[in-house]
DNA sequence: CCAATGTATTCACGCTTGTCGATGGGAGAT
DNA sequence: ATCTCCCATCGACAAGCGTGAATACATTGG
């Protein structure tokens, strides 16, 4: 028990609050939480059905009621789910006029694949 | 609905089920709840802790015991996590006498890469 | 055999989450 | 102004999750 099971430096406090990587090196209590809140917003399945409509929409971006009969969740799901991936930073909503059009922020999503990346 | 996956080959009920990409097409229920199943193990920090400290690991395993210190929860709890991660595919333990060896599924771990992958 | 050690499982406990229905607020339209 | 439509929020519920303590299982060593 209590073997020393790899020796590694302490990553760079910089580095580890902008984009810390899972395979680099051994992650901290912080780094981790900040990661998992990422991936916990890709593990519900509506989630990623709105994410995936997003991606695939011409314009590239959809409003709420648009989502609402493909899902086939209630309005108040679909904006509960959109307030989560917001929160996570992977879409954005503008309201113009009644309608909040929600996008795709890939930015945010080549972050967390970046995470799990060799 | 019965969307097409990729173009290039034709795209065997298999593979769809197997990496569907979130970024191609919608996704359809049951594709996002196979997905949401690999990214929801991903989304604890403790399991993130888990997969660091076995990318990082010189020897590519890490027996249960040696978890239990630098993440700072009971051996039940290691145990629980590495059960999750287990099922999602991400790791793989190896009972050699007392021990139990873990050791990360790069490939699993590249699949959920690539379904977040233009 | 029995004892000791490493791991998995069970139990019980709060806390969080996904869901719907209902309500509230904001922005045109009448 | 009122009405209507779209969206966000609240309340409440069941279900699930993370956790530790206790227990059971497996393996090795005496």
């Amino acid at each position: 028990m209590a073997r020393k099971v790899a020796v590694i430096e302490a990553p760079d406090a910089e580095m580890a609050e902008c984009c810390p990587s899972v395979l680099a090196a051994p992650l901290d209590a912080s780094q981790a939480e900040a990661l998992a809140r990422g991936f916990d917003a890709l593990g519900d399945p509506v989630r990623l059905r709105v994410l995936s409509m997003l991606a695939a929409a011409p314009a590239g971006e959809i409003c709420v009621c648009d989502f609402i009969g493909p899902i086939g969740k209630s309005q108040g799901t679909i904006s509960h789910h959109l307030k989560i991936l917001s929160e996570a930073g992977l879409v954005h909503g503008d309201r113009r006029g009644k309608w909040v059009w929600y996008s795709l922020d890939q930015g945010r999503l080549a972050e967390l694949r970046g995470a799990i990346e060799p």
